[in-house]
DNA sequence: GATGAATGAGATTTCATTCAT
DNA sequence: AATGAATGAAATCTCATTCAT
């Protein structure tokens, strides 16, 4: 690949996730996104087999630094407070997603275009501990590392409050809203299920910051 | 409309839920639906200006009987525990959504389509005690009453804790599922939640069955 | 036929000439020509075989009462000027034109339609004496009369000169005009011709109302 | 453009003119045309926006040449004589009128496409001796040159006057006829007129080739 | 005599994809 | 590597007409 071709792709992929943000995914034709790429329709089929795989390669293309940045999460367990930890990492996403959303959704919904692993946000899964390819993975990662420290009650799933967060950004990323999601919405929504799965009832204390007076 | 036309016109509904849920929307075409429907595409257009106009009314005559149900929610607060409720509700939810879930999230998605406040399931909103239309407010008022009484923690907003429910369903929806939403995954996320609004870090009791302990 | 029925009739001419005056005759539909009539569409299927010959008859209708009216131009030959006397018809045929024109148009144009005795402006035709249906008929007829009492240059055909003036009036109704034809452009328009077939270049004298003397 | 795409529109032009004379206007349908051209559906569109489009460009491209050849007219002032140069122009039009006729027709009579401005034989209009674009104004610009060397009577509007031949053209086009319009009914036609705006009532002599004899 | 429903053929337009250059 | 033209299948919607009631 020169680097000519290579840069139409990455243009072609620029072009795609634009398009569908701004016209929805139906509307995101071929030709639209040639012109939006200042490119014809017929480039588009040198550097992907179908319109298929050019979406999936948006999607992807676009998730790449955000799973490398979440990986790390668990090296956060106990520093800050748990909820601290858990915006950041779900603001981030939501950051992020924001982008390629449309796209997922159209993806997810599809029956045809169906292929559920190329959404990171719901892929992956977790074993708990292990540190796993996908958001759920890093976040499960992470409430166990909390839970074994004390930060999170233990009769909890880690690998389920991992989803139950997940899915409650997705959603939210649903509602109507003009600019994105909001980041206060998004906040308190992550209180609620922070308090859910904190050890006691008023806060999540930081281990670190805070000399320990636990339990 | 005579009698015949009005069974026409509920196949073409039924029809339409049917092809969106199998075939997904972008390929919900007239002209499958119309078969699905044993007419012709023709007819769709006797009983609907366009396709539009079909699609909304497929999803909100299907959601009428479900908000009807969901309406009476608040006169719930105080029996069996906070839990069990919400499972009942979001389950409830749940199943009827899986008839419209993928038509609404087109409709959501879909910028040609837009007109959220035709998807029930975030529409609506609560002034927390008032019974207003749609779950939101009805989940609203539900919990609006529990905490009157002690279930729920004063310091969460319940208009906020129903929209973090009913956005937990809605995401919970898109994860790739064969049949439904695994009423035991929709029943551990409700309980997270639940642990993180009710009063107490054991359980919500239940204040008629339970003879009362509480203060 | 029922007062009933005969009425129901009336109403669809009626319609069916309003509408294509209003929407033109592309979008002169059963549909659109039923609801203004206050009927539904089978009905107009009880009163005529097809769209076609319920357009020929919404023309022919309208015609009659201007066949009528101009069957007595002859006797106006000596009356008044030549001049008067054609732009009163003239502009006579222009008013009934108004309501059938584009009517008559789309007939005279679709060669599927064409039937072009129906249009009963450019039909008929004439011997120059004999009075015969039609306006070219009876336009001729009263040229002739005039030509005979020497109010018309001799060497003139009067069937031709109906031609003219007739066709002259079609040509003008299809400019773009907003209301109607301008009642002094027809008049100039028609001044012209008349000084072409006159018998002086100055005008054309009356030979009844004034007494000869002039030139 | 390529070559090869510059010839395909040429085509579909050509074939639009064809069909549209052929079947006439409202069965001049794009399947028609592209077939006539030899083409699928699509390509039309990858030449015109849309069927309208293509109908405009049909008619102006052919106008064009005519334009061009009337705009001498005023030059042929004092040569032949008037009804010679007046038939002649008419004729010339009339010949290429038939091509576009019916599409201008419905063009002029189709609220729909309603553009009136792109029919050129009514469209200009003249300011008596300019030179201005469109058949009237050349018309005009002829017999405002007439008039002032005394071959046209001077109480006649020269605008006027081209209007009349120029409708009366489009008027006797609509009359049923086999092979385009009659040059003998044209010429007919147009000797009333000329008889009507002419200086004197036998005929009007050619200036250069007679010797003046006039007063 | 009239209605309302349904039909089925067809119209315009869109679009992913292929191909010659 | 890229272009521009062309394709052909399909999608939405329209409409004259028929039919059972």
């Amino acid at each position: 690949m020169t680097s000519r071709g290579e840069a139409t792709r990455e243009r072609l992929l620029d072009a795609t996730r634009r398009v569908v943000r701004e016209v929805g995914y139906s509307r995101a034709t071929t030709r639209a996104i040639a012109h939006e790429a200042g490119v014809t329709e017929g480039t588009i089929y040198r550097h992907f087999p179908d319109k298929r795989a050019l979406f999936f390669a948006a999607v992807l293309d676009q998730n790449a630094p955000m799973l490398d940045e979440l990986a790390d999460m668990p090296a956060r367990a106990g520093h800050g407070t748990v909820e601290q930890n858990l915006v950041w990492a779900l603001q981030r996403l939501a950051t992020l997603r924001d982008e390629v959303l449309p796209l997922e959704l159209a993806l997810l919904t599809d029956p045809q275009m169906a292929f559920p692993a190329t959404v990171p946000l719901l892929g992956g899964g977790g074993d708990g501990d292990a540190t796993i390819p996908g958001p759920p993975g890093a976040i499960a990662a992470y409430l166990a590392a909390e839970q074994r420290i004390g930060r999170m009650r233990a009769e909890i799933d880690p690998d389920h409050a991992a989803v139950v967060l997940l899915v409650l950004l997705l959603g939210m990323s649903l509602r109507p809203h003009p600019d994105g999601i909001g980041a206060d919405a998004l906040a308190a929504a992550v209180r609620v299920v922070v308090l859910g799965i904190g050890t006691d009832t008023t806060a999540v204390r930081d281990t670190h910051d805070d000399p320990p007076g636990r339990h």
